[in-house]
RNA sequence: GGGCACGUAGCUCAAUUGGAUGGAGCGUCGGCCUCCGGAGCCGAAGGUUGUGGGUUCGAAUCCCACCGUGCUCACCA
């Protein structure tokens, strides 16, 4: 529709011999007064063509053609603005657009197949995922889930390092909790990981190797144990939220295949490395960082810049043409130095978007948590799944712009699980499909085939103005997809659908769909079923289920 | 102290990315079930968008300064 009305005012201005470089641009205003789209196209260009914005409109609004049944004659508002108003008509022929397409209804191709990885949770097998790992697992995979639905090619990938000095840490607290149940006397030092996980897996190694492991080094079967259970752990928690990866890339592989080593070559080549006190730095001030950075410790191994650069160049090796990164608040100084050195060496970097959420905070027993996943403190995703459900886990995770830090208060979530705003959007799904079932149980049926089928229905008969901006707001479910996935930003699909739910609330309590008249109540039915399959490809995208009873 | 975010109704957050009269939920107050699901609907109260400047036809949004909060500033990841 936007493409039409542009196309209509370009139309004009060519009549006009009026050259403007201006953009066209429409937007929906948020007050109904002014129409169903908007343009400010004549303040912009009023300027470049020395016209009086009011003039310019008016030139347009009476010169231009367009088909009066769609578009209602333009207005002019304000200080320029032109406002459009759609007919009926046009806002009705929505409802057999959503039926006809199904599933399907909201897909486009926009991403024209582009070749897109989402990298996310990405946390190391050191321990349980933690809420804030949940954040971080809800949003990437609903990113992800917006790119399918726009078009997108995405592989879902999971990184991890099984080989530093937190994973040998781990094994060492697994060995020292181990000891102690051999009956040794001895204290966790502080900086080790002191959750109860790990003397389970201490006990599980007890249970059945008994006292041989006494002589084995931490890094040896300790390690390797921990990391398998907490892996499995974290993959069947991942599950439960319905979250599944493609690739799990391990950053070990980058050193067998000599990444690694590529990258220092490759910087070095380009003079952007030098030696220093024993360590191997990066001239990041040479290309516009603040301070220069150690890319090889004195020690001889890698900081954890060396690999973050060769996973990335990776990434563009792999043919990538999009790539989203995500991650908490704490790597938040850690992404410009790798984006630096990928731009410096001639990646394209514009084509990494890297999304970071901020904290989510707990509060429990009305106070704040504070959460380490070396300390015992914290609680896990796993715990807080059991406590409200998957669907209001997402949906809380998912409701707000991660820019601001999400406030979990636990005891509120238990508490009023009833009174969760996720149960209003599947309670107007599950609505509707008792008033479907009902309609059916009184003979009412809409065929597939839409308005010429047997089971025929014609939408004009829908007159009402609850009908008509029911139809509006279903109409406009693929722009919003669109723009939630171009702006990476989950939340607005959720305002949308709070709004189709308000919307169809207020249409079913004022008109009954199951009346004498047929034709007005399969119309009616028509509208119902439009209504809940936009709220159920909404609830797919988001990765909620859309209850047929509640 | 430097860097990056964020300050919007009592609370938690929106605001179509610079648009016209800043909106929801929870909470508070008042209405609505003879009838397809009342986990719902309708209405009311509640605001100097942290403060002060600037940019322009127009600012919660962009720029500057200050105040406040969080994260971060390793040869840890």
């Amino acid at each position: 529709m936007k493409d039409y009305l542009k196309s209509r005012i370009l139309d004009v201005l060519e009549r006009s011999g009026l050259t403007v470089s201006s953009p066209i641009l429409f937007e929906k205003p948020k007050v109904d007064a002014h129409g169903d789209l908007s343009t400010n196209f004549a303040l912009l260009a009023a300027k470049e063509i020395k016209m009086k914005p009011r003039d310019l409109a008016r030139r347009i609004v009476e010169q231009i053609s367009i088909d009066r049944s769609l578009v209602e004659p333009p207005e002019i508002a304000g200080p320029g603005f032109i406002n459009f108003r759609f007919t009926d008509q046009y806002f009705l022929s929505a409802v057999k657009d959503v039926i006809e397409k199904g599933k399907d209804f909201g897909k486009s191709s926009i991403g024209g197949g582009k070749k897109t990885q989402v990298e996310f949770v990405s946390a190391n097998p050191t321990g349980p995922l933690t809420v804030g790992h949940g954040r971080n697992a809800v949003f990437g995979d609903t990113v992800a889930n917006l790119l399918q639905w726009t078009g997108h090619d995405v592989t879902r990938e999971y990184y991890f390092n099984n080989a530093g000095r937190q994973m040998r840490v781990l094994g060492d607290s697994v060995k020292l909790r181990y000891r102690q149940i051999l009956g040794e006397d001895i204290v966790l030092p502080d900086d080790h990981y002191q959750g109860e996980y790990i003397r389970e897996i201490a006990q599980h190694l007890y249970g059945e190797r008994g006292k041989e492991l006494v002589g084995e080094p931490p890094e040896g079967a300790f390690k390797e144990r921990a990391e398998k259970e907490i892996f499995e752990d974290i993959k069947k928690t991942l599950g439960r939220l319905g979250i599944e990866f493609d690739v799990f890339y391990n950053e070990n592989s980058l050193y067998h295949t000599g990444k690694i080593e590529e990258v220092i070559k490759s910087l070095g080549e380009a003079g952007l490395t030098y030696d220093k006190e024993g360590a191997k730095w990066f001239k990041a001030t040479m290309v516009g960082g603040d301070q220069d950075k150690v890319i090889v410790k004195s020690t001889g191994e890698p900081t954890y810049r060396l690999p973050d650069i060769a996973y990335h160049i990776e990434k563009f090796r792999r043919g990538f043409e999009l790539i989203v990164d995500i991650f908490g608040a704490d790597h938040i100084a850690t992404y410009p130095d790798v984006l630096l050195a990928l731009k410096s060496l001639g990646y394209d970097t514009e084509k990494i978007k890297v999304l970071i959420h901020q904290f989510v905070t707990i509060f429990q027993n009305g106070e704040v948590v504070k959460m380490s996943t070396r300390k015992a403190n914290f609680i896990t995703l796993d715990e807080l799944i059991d406590w409200v459900g998957v669907d209001a886990v997402r949906f809380f995770f998912l409701m707000r712009s991660i820019g601001t830090h999400l406030n979990f208060d636990v005891d509120l979530a238990k508490k009023q699980s009833e009174e969760n705003p996720v149960f209003y959007l599947q309670y107007a799904h599950a609505r509707i499909a008792s008033i479907v079932r009902f309609a059916e149980s009184e003979g009412l049926h809409i065929g597939t085939l839409g308005p010429k089928g047997e089971n025929g229905f014609d939408v004009s008969f829908l007159k009402e103005k609850e009908e008509i901006e029911l139809a509006k707001a279903l109409g406009s479910f693929s722009e919003v997809v669109e723009a939630a996935a171009a702006t990476f930003e989950p939340h607005r699909l959720i305002n949308y659908l709070q709004e189709v739910a308000e919307t169809f609330h207020r249409f079913y309590h004022l008109h009954r769909v199951v009346i004498s008249d047929r034709e007005l109540s399969k119309a009616r039915l028509a509208l119902c079923l439009a209504a809940k399959a936009v709220l159920a490809n909404g609830f797919a995208i988001l990765g909620i289920s859309a209850p047929e009873r509640m």
